[in-house]
DNA sequence: GGAATATAGTTAACATGGTTAACTGAATTC
DNA sequence: GAATTCAGTTAACCATGTTAACTATATTCC
């Protein structure tokens, strides 16, 4: 079950192949390393909303809604929640007074980094045993990766790639 | 925001960085992916479910609350739902007639089929403007990754418990 | 063989997070 | 300055998860 089959329908090209492979990856690897979260006690919603708070920086109720593909209503109730425990504070925007800011507290972005460290150590564990050229085979895949992230997400529907629809959660 | 540091505490080395990057990577793969499962109509749970069902072939009720590391009663739930879509059948285990034994229907299988494949052709739209050379460092890193899935795992210390509180998902 | 125990699955009661619709108060338009 | 728009909250509801208690079948062991 490691690599599953092309789907059916899609031409057998290196990209797709890239593409069936780094989505099952992608699967797995975050399934695993999802387990070490339950240390921070909080709950992916909020431990979501918090991590985008620390690295992304204040953002209002509207943004963190739009960030979290969420309703505004549900960032309203996740939001209160983190300030009961201290981890997120607000503060209304002196210049539109409907606007609330939120930040992550000091001990917020603790908890938060905590976790992403324990999150990267579980999975530089999984990667214990690879050669020094594997390692650096991957150091420049996801270099590659990591830098198409930052540029703009390539035009949709009809264009060149297949077209997007849904899908099919696991592996 | 596309490549976060190395989180505190952690040595910088190649390893590292490599668990940090794909770490990040994957987060926003599969965000961006699950975007087309909508299509199904299903919600990830059952969809995680039938997939398994699919790929991994029948299970019982109490493999699939294992793999989902979900409770036994959640799966009776969503089994039922999926068994009024006609999704998966159920069969009793003849020889242990506590046993349920769980089947994606033909009409699950193509259903998952067709959403495994919308997803793969939404990431490989993503992999466009890829150089011959980077997609050849692609395919050799995600060979690499792919196989070591098929190994065991790494002994780890806690474990690994039901899904609970998870998930530092962003960033 | 049959009582005690264990296992597979279900049901019930409850918690949490999501949604939409309706509301409040502040800013903007005209 | 009245009408409208916008940010955020509240309310009512739905979906999915949990634990605890129950049913039915298997297994242990006297």
């Amino acid at each position: 079950m490691s690599s599953l089959p092309i789907p059916a329908g899609l031409p057998d090209t290196d990209r797709v192949r890239v593409a069936n492979r780094l989505h099952s990856i992608s699967i797995r690897l975050l399934r695993r390393a999802r387990t070490v979260d339950r240390e921070t006690g909080l709950g992916p919603e909020r431990l979501s909303l918090l991590s985008v708070l620390v690295f992304a920086g204040p953002q209002t109720m509207s943004d963190l809604a739009r960030t979290e593909m969420v309703s505004r209503p549900a960032i309203t109730r996740i939001v209160k929640s983190l300030e009961a425990f201290r981890l997120v504070d607000r503060e209304t925007d002196s210049v539109d007074r409907r606007r609330v800011r939120l930040r992550a507290t000091a001990k917020g972005r603790r908890l938060m980094e905590r976790g992403r460290a324990r999150r990267v150590a579980y999975i530089a564990a999984d990667l214990g045993g690879l050669s020094k050229r594997e390692l650096a085979t991957l150091l420049s895949a996801t270099e590659i990766l990591a830098e198409r992230e930052g540029r703009a997400p390539p035009p949709r529907s009809s264009g060149s790639g297949p077209r997007a629809a849904s899908g099919s959660s696991r592996s």
